[in-house]
DNA sequence: AACAATTACAACCGCCACCAG
DNA sequence: GCTGGTGGCGGTTGTAATTGT
């Protein structure tokens, strides 16, 4: 544990940067308890962790939001709310604590965003929206209602309009996320690794996998799906059928779908939506 | 030019989850 | 199950730079 009395705090200097750089360049990152001895400074673990990965870290984007982050961020956000490390997961080369900065200054502050050369983009007046948070929740306790155990064992196909069908299926994913709400919050370092596979993620081809070196490309899916219905909500239906019970803990969407259900919106073990019970769930 | 106010963002703080012992 | 160490996150603060008066 760091003695805050002893260990420099404040603004990093160009030789401790340096040192910072040579020990990760070394060392690799991870072990931030090392750090500091390894690299000769005075510095708290937290300290240097914070300073690599915001700005030392390599392909760090620094400068102005383009228009296309910043409709992303706005997109997000509404989405996850202030998950930053999530947001910024899908904003190559931005740190959270940029794009957090960015919408406590811009958009949250309702001023406007700094945009790239040529760009006119206009920050729009945000409103206060429904949030599908990812939370942990079981359907055997809690909720209590007819339909929750109508479908508790259920798998999610999602149909989109741009994806023609996307089925959403995460046999194994559990595991690797403990049954808990939020792929990239469990497994925080994968983060990049979900990144990267964004890049090369195809809206058509959803299916699941069942090899462990995929699960962390099934959590990017999950998100882009997510994402996917928020842009293309317009015809969009979602149906259960009969699957996989452990499912539905990795689908808050589909609880607060669940909550506001009655009866008579499940029939035979598939529940649909319309587009406006989309709009409804996404706060459009 | 001098000072005040505002902005931008780096850095800190406290908390939480996870894991090993 | 408990505890301490660690990594990571979101909220907040500090402060240098910029802008306004």
């Amino acid at each position: 544990m760091e003695n805050r009395a002893e260990v420099k705090r404040g603004a990093w200097t160009k030789e401790e940067d340096t040192l910072l750089r040579i020990c990760i360049d070394k060392f690799g990152e991870g072990k931030w308890h090392k750090v500091p001895i390894r690299a000769g400074l005075n510095r708290c673990r937290k300290s240097c962790r914070l300073r690599w990965m915001n700005y030392l870290r390599p392909n760090i984007k620094r400068g102005y939001f383009t228009k296309d982050e910043v409709d992303l961020i706005q997109r997000l956000h509404k989405l996850l709310g202030n998950r930053w490390s999530l947001i910024a997961g899908r904003l190559p080369g931005r740190t959270a604590n940029d794009v957090k900065n960015f919408w406590n200054t811009y958009i949250n502050g309702k001023k406007m965003p700094q945009l790239g050369a040529g760009e006119s983009f206009k920050v729009k007046t945000m409103t206060k929206t429904k949030v599908v948070r990812p939370r942990p929740r079981t359907f055997s306790e809690g909720l209590g209602s007819s339909n929750v155990r109508s479908i508790k064992n259920t798998t999610c196909n999602v149909h989109s309009t741009r994806s023609k069908f996307s089925q959403i299926t995460r046999s194994g994913l559990s595991e690797s996320l403990k049954l808990t709400g939020n792929p990239s919050d469990e497994n925080p370092k994968s983060n990049n690794a979900s990144s990267s596979a964004l890049s090369s993620e195809d809206p058509n081809n959803m299916n699941q996998s069942s090899s462990s070196d995929e699960k962390v490309d099934e959590c990017v899916q999950w998100w882009s799906n997510l994402l996917d219905i928020t842009e293309n909500a317009k015809g969009t239906s979602i149906l259960f059928s009969d699957q996989d019970p452990v499912t539905m803990e990795l689908m808050p969407m589909t609880l607060e779908i669940e909550d506001s259900r009655s009866d008579d919106a499940i029939e035979d073990g598939m529940l649909s939506l319309s587009s406006d019970d989309i709009w409804e769930l996404i706060g459009q």
